[in-house]
DNA sequence: TCCTGATTCTAGCAACGCTAGACAACCTGT
DNA sequence: ACAGGTTGTCTAGCGTTGCTAGAATCAGGA
């Protein structure tokens, strides 16, 4: 019993190793520098180990997306609490995801850009991704207007943000008036309110 | 002379004929489908025809993007002139260009989802593109407050358009509630005015 | 110590984008 | 009308990709 507990335990480990190995290849180098050899090279085991961890390469950018999804909630939170008043903290929160798709590309197309097979607007999505959408829903119910669809509203901001950073980070929108577009953004969502 | 008008004509219906070929197969089958190979297939020429016309695949792509960027522009501005006053306008046209993402899903992806060199946010981009977003900035200049700067204004409401669409193609987001989603970001968008 | 079963590796498949060099077709000048 | 040379096209193949079948190896139990 005790051995077969060590096995699989080693298997997680190994199945870490393999999810943060491709995640730094691929922020460092980018997606098409994780090939399934190199990332088998990375943790010194042959290619086919992986396919018993994974059911193939989107898999595993799957699980670096859940993982991403975590660490982007985290950063939501923080920056929320470290803002008060609505209109603050929804500029906070919104500078605060856009920072992370600038600053992480690689992960952040994984988890939004990339077509993937994850769950998400579902109960069975994992629970990392309902908590990067739960901050953001906290984040825009303070300046929601009465009857208004809060989960809707936060979805529509949630694209507006999306599109910032995509557009922006495929050089379709200059990288120079990010600010005042984010400002005149979160402008739109709490005029008349607060 | 005659002759080389000649050739030249038929290399470029050639061209044609190979970006035709290139965008129906990606619009029928997705862009996994149109490989260099089976793109030859269908303009009945070998392989390396492609390699002296284009670059590469990814520059057949970038003219398809073209192509769509022009019929794009022809229907939003087929949408703005159908609707009256400014804020019915802005909503026709969100509409036409959220409908447009989701009835040609690769010509989008190829526009504006997929890497591509070409230059957008500068004068030498092709014309299609600025026409495209000259329709935008047509529709949402009547709603701008004195001082906004419109294309900016512009800017960050085409990405929160194109965050509805890729969000909700790659199925992070419900089709279900699109259009209340589309009302409440024209709603923002419009706060105020008219 | 040997057997059995799970696990890992070697080797290879089919398909990809792209290219070099052979081949064929065409225009040009006599 | 015919050789010469240029232009254009094709055949064949390179290196790489994701993925997998079957051989080999290692471990635990009798």
């Amino acid at each position: 019993m005790s051995i077969q507990t060590r096995r699989e335990r080693e298997r997680a480990e190994r199945e870490r190793l393999i999810v943060t190995a491709a995640r730094e290849l691929a922020e460092a180098e980018g997606w098409d520098a994780v090939t399934t050899r190199r990332l088998a090279a990375e943790i010194e085991y042959s290619q086919p180990v992986l396919y018993s961890h994974f059911k193939g390469k989107d898999a595993i950018m799957a699980a670096v997306a859940v993982e991403g999804c975590a660490e982007l909630a985290v950063e939501l939170r923080t920056a929320r609490e470290a803002a008060s008043g609505a209109r603050a903290r929804l500029a906070a929160v919104g500078s605060a995801y856009t920072a992370f798709g600038r600053r992480r590309p690689a992960l952040y197309d994984a988890m939004f850009t990339h077509a993937v097979d994850l769950p998400f607007a579902t109960p069975e999505a994992p629970a990392p991704l309902q908590e990067a959408f739960g901050e953001l829903v906290r984040a825009v119910e303070p300046v929601a207007a009465d009857g208004d669809d809060v989960p809707l509203l936060t979805e529509t901001f949630w694209a507006s943000l999306h599109g910032l950073v995509t557009l922006m980070r495929s050089a379709r929108l200059p990288e120079a008036g990010h600010a005042r577009r984010l400002d005149l953004l979160i402008g739109h969502f709490t005029a008349g309110r607060v």
